[in-house]
DNA sequence: CGCCACCTCAAATGAGCGTTTGAATCGCAG
DNA sequence: CTGCGATTCAAACGCTCATTTGAGGTGGCG
C-alpha cells in the first residue's frame, strides 16, 4: 500500500511522480485482471487491492470504472494501430507503393502476434483488446463499430493488390483474416493443444505468423467460382 | 404473468403444458438476452420480466443463473455438434469414406451459418454459443478447453484428406478456420457493413457460406515452405 | 371430498457493487 | 512555520444482485 514511497526518488517530484505511479498500477491492475476475467467479473475492489491502492483511485484518477476501462482500450487500440500502420506504410515503401497482399497481411498479423509472446510487456494487451472487443458495451461498442478508419488503410492497400477482385470479396476476406486474429485467445490456445495432444503450440511466434500468413494469403489469391 | 394459463389446452395436461411452458420460456427469454447483452449483464430479474414468469422460477426450476446457462450452452452445443457430425457423417459416405477438404469445411461451418439467417429460430443460438465462447466461465470453460471430442472428428476427416500434411499443420489450419466463425457477431457485420459501405452484406447465407470454404479450403490446400 | 406432490408467488435476506464523502496527509511555495 | 492544492484514506451510502423463504394455489388420485 505504501509502494511507491518505497522506490528511491527524487523528492523534488514525489508528488508527481506517486500520482503517476498510482495510476500506472491502477491502469497496469486493471488491464491484467480484464484480460484475464472479463469486465463485469472484474470489481474496483478487486483492482485497487491488486493494485495496491486506495479504492477510491479509480474514480479519483478516471472518473468511473467505465472510463478507465475505455481509457485503456483507446491507449492499447491507439498502440496496436499505429504498429500496423508502420508496419503497413514500411510494406508500402519498399514496394514502391503497392504491397503485395503477403506484406499487407504480416502487417495486420505480426503486431498481435508477437505481443503475445511469452515474455512480451503486452502480452496482457492482447488478450486485454480481445475481450473488449467482443465484450465492450457502450463507449466501447460505438467506436468498434464505427471508427474504420485504420482497417480502411489495409482494405485499401488490399484491393490494390487485388484489383481484379471484386471490393465486396476483398471486404469478406478481410473479415476472414481478422477473425483468425480474435481467435488466438488464451483459452482457444489450451483447446488447441488438448486437442493436437501438444503438437501444436504457440511458443514460435514467427512460424506461427508464417502459417497464419500462408493460410490468409492463399485465401485471398483464390479467384473462386464466386470470387 | 399468467400467459400460460391463457393458452388454450386440454386440462388433463395443464399442469405438465404450464411446468412445460414456464421452463420454456425462460429458457428462450435468458438464451436471447445472455446473446444479446452478455451474462454478466443480464440479470434474473430480466430473464423472468421478459419470460413473463415468477423471480423465483429460474432457481426452482435451474437451482443457480449459472446452471440455467450451462443448460442453455449444453443444449445449443449438443445441437449444433449433432447437425455437424450429421453433414459429416453424410459427406463421408457420399465420398467413399473419405471425404475431400471442401466438404468437411462445409460440414463445419454450413450448420451455424444457415442458422444464423434472418428468419432461422435458431438465429440468437449461434450469437449465444459464440458469446459463451468467448465470456462464458467455469463449468463452460472447463467444457470448451477439455471437450474437444466433436473437433477431433473433424481433425482426423481432415487429416485423412490431406495425408501428406503434417499432423500440426492440420491443427492449426482448423484453429484459423474455427476462427473464421467465431468472428460472425452482429458487431463485426456492422462493422464490416461501414467499412465497405454496404458493400459486403450476409443476407444471402449460401453465397457466404461458398466465400467461407473458398478461402478456408485455400489456406488448407496449400504446401507452404512451412507446411 | 381430501390428500399430496408440484408449482407459483410476493417478500425478504444478505452480500457485493460502484460511487461519494470528508477528514487526513503530502510536497511545496510564500 | 503556515497555508494551499493535490492526493490518499477509511468509512459509509444507496442500490442491485442472486438466492431463499414460507404461504398459497393447482390438478390428479384414492
Amino acid at each position: 500500500m505504501t509502494e511507491a514511497r518505497l522506490s528511491p526518488q527524487p523528492p523534488e517530484c514525489e508528488n508527481a511522480e506517486r500520482e503517476a505511479a498510482t495510476k500506472a498500477q491502477v491502469l497496469a491492475a486493471a488491464e491484467r485482471l480484464f484480460a484475464l476475467h472479463g469486465f463485469r467479473s472484474v470489481s474496483v475492489r478487486d483492482i485497487t487491492a491488486e493494485a495496491g491502492v486506495n479504492l477510491a483511485s479509480v474514480n479519483y484518477h478516471f472518473g468511473s470504472k467505465d472510463a478507465l476501462l475505455f481509457e485503456i482500450f483507446r491507449r492499447r487500440t491507439a498502440e496496436l494501430n499505429r504498429e500496423r500502420a508502420r508496419m503497413l506504410h514500411e510494406a508500402t515503401g519498399r514496394h514502391g507503393g503497392k504491397p503485395p497482399v503477403r506484406a499487407i497481411l504480416t502487417a495486420l498479423f505480426a503486431p498481435p502476434l508477437r505481443w503475445s509472446n511469452q515474455d512480451h510487456p503486452r502480452r496482457v494487451s492482447v488478450q486485454f483488446i480481445i475481450r473488449a472487443r467482443s465484450e465492450g458495451a457502450g463507449a466501447i461498442r460505438d467506436v468498434l463499430r464505427t471508427d474504420v478508419s485504420h482497417l480502411r488503410r489495409f482494405a485499401d492497400a488490399l484491393i490494390g493488390a487485388l484489383p481484379d477482385l471484386p471490393r465486396e470479396a476483398v471486404y469478406w476476406r478481410l473479415h476472414f483474416a481478422l477473425g483468425m486474429i480474435h481467435n488466438n485467445r488464451f483459452a482457444e490456445f489450451d483447446r488447441l493443444h488438448v486437442l493436437s495432444e501438444g503438437a501444436a503450440r504457440e511458443s514460435d511466434t514467427e512460424a506461427l505468423l508464417n502459417r497464419m500468413v500462408d493460410f490468409a494469403e492463399a485465401g485471398f489469391l483464390i479467384r473462386g467460382h464466386n470470387t
